[in-house]
DNA sequence: CAAGCGTGGTA
DNA sequence: TTACCAAGCTT
């Protein structure tokens, strides 16, 4: 069958299945554009069951728009610790504050307006709109664009950016105005249930209308091409303890790789200086008792660091730009996983209970 | 546009 | 073990 000559089968066929299939969701249960909004963004690369119980405790933490507008951002990330892409939540947060300051907490209808919201791109723009509000707008996500490859049997580069725009003209041309929620929805389940990397075209609604498995292509689409080249960079940390059993930490960078989460000292290792040596260097500041801790190898999406951390004691004040603080203070603050191992160690270490 | 930005799951 | 992801956005 011909798709665009049978729009409305096709349309018919994706979200009867999408209405009797799909998932029951904590997002699904609400048209509450803020919650969706959120799920969106906590959907972003990231999959379905891990998003969930974050999900449900952020909307339980920040229950309305305002809540969450009015929060601090420390206790953002620390609802965000663990999920990654911190930028995430700073970004959504931002983007609360100027629905509250620029539309009176009124969450924007239309893309214009919705679209210059801090963290707010083209999808999540199209999600937003289509799901919260129900505007026929496209919304074409990694899901959709390996569907409709296969579909239409469309053989472009999905990793270059421009071609993420033929894909929404075919969204455009193909979406129920009725019902867009259920067709944005219906391509994504589809992508994320059956239309898979792997597919399972034998149980797939739409497949009578699929190219690429009437020529038995569905394998070779979606194309994408790829280029990475991982750095892996040595770190040393330390867990500095003072005189009060307080820690030595300091809060990262606002840009960048963990933006704004907090760490232990932590240094680049070069050449085969020693711990002691290298914290010397870096921060002038005098530590004994040094005792391996904890080696690990953590993998980020675009490098890799091979810690290794010591615990060590100082009797010396807090460096420029560092903390020391308490078990419970520790505890309280965002941090990313690397982080979050080292002080899991400590805590083992030391026996340490916090209130968290 | 290309590169930077997390984490855990899976083949 | 390596590679590739999973409901992308910013700079």
């Amino acid at each position: 069958m011909q798709l665009f000559e049978q729009k409305e089968n096709f349309r018919k066929a994706l979200i009867t299945w999408y209405l009797t299939e799909k998932r029951d969701l904590p997002w699904r249960r609400t048209n509450n554009p803020y919650y969706i909004w959120v799920s969106e963004v906590m959907l972003q690369q990231t999959r379905v069951d891990t998003v969930i119980p974050y999900y449900e405790r952020f909307i339980e933490k920040f229950p309305t728009l305002a809540d969450l507008a009015e929060a601090k951002e420390e206790d953002v990330l620390k609802m965000w610790e663990g999920l990654g892409y911190y930028s995430r939540g700073r970004n959504l947060q931002a983007g609360v504050k100027e629905v509250v300051a620029e539309y009176d907490g009124q969450i924007p209808g239309n893309r214009k307006d919705i679209s210059r919201l801090k963290g707010v791109g083209p999808y999540t723009a199209g999600a937003v709109l289509s799901i919260a509000f129900g505007v026929p707008e496209h919304a074409v996500d990694g899901n959709v664009m390996r569907v409709l490859s296969r579909l239409l049997l469309i053989e472009e580069d999905i990793a270059i950016p421009r071609t993420r725009k033929i894909f929404e003209d075919v969204v455009m041309e193909l979406i129920d105005e009725e019902d867009p929620s259920s067709f944005n929805q219906g391509l994504m389940e589809l992508g994320a249930t059956i239309c898979t990397p792997n597919p399972r075209c034998l149980l797939c609604p739409v497949r009578d209308f699929c190219i690429a498995f009437h020529e038995g292509k569905q394998g070779e689409l979606p194309v994408k091409s790829k280029k990475v080249r991982m750095k892996t960079i040595p770190q040393v940390s330390f867990a500095i303890r003072n005189p009060d059993g307080k820690w030595l930490m300091r809060q990262r960078p606002t840009t960048g790789l963990l933006a704004n989460m907090w760490e232990f000292p932590m240094v680049e290792s070069t050449g085969d200086a020693s711990a002691e040596e290298l914290f010397r260097a870096a921060y002038g500041l005098e530590i004994s008792n040094i005792k391996p801790l904890l080696d690990f190898t953590h993998i980020f999406s675009h490098l890799t660091w091979n810690m290794k951390s010591y615990l060590s004691t100082t009797v010396k004040e807090a460096p420029e730009g560092f903390k020391f603080l308490s078990n419970d203070e520790v505890e309280a603050l965002p941090k990313a996983i690397p982080v979050v191992k080292i002080w899991e160690e400590i805590k083992k270490t030391f026996e340490i209970n916090t209130k968290g």
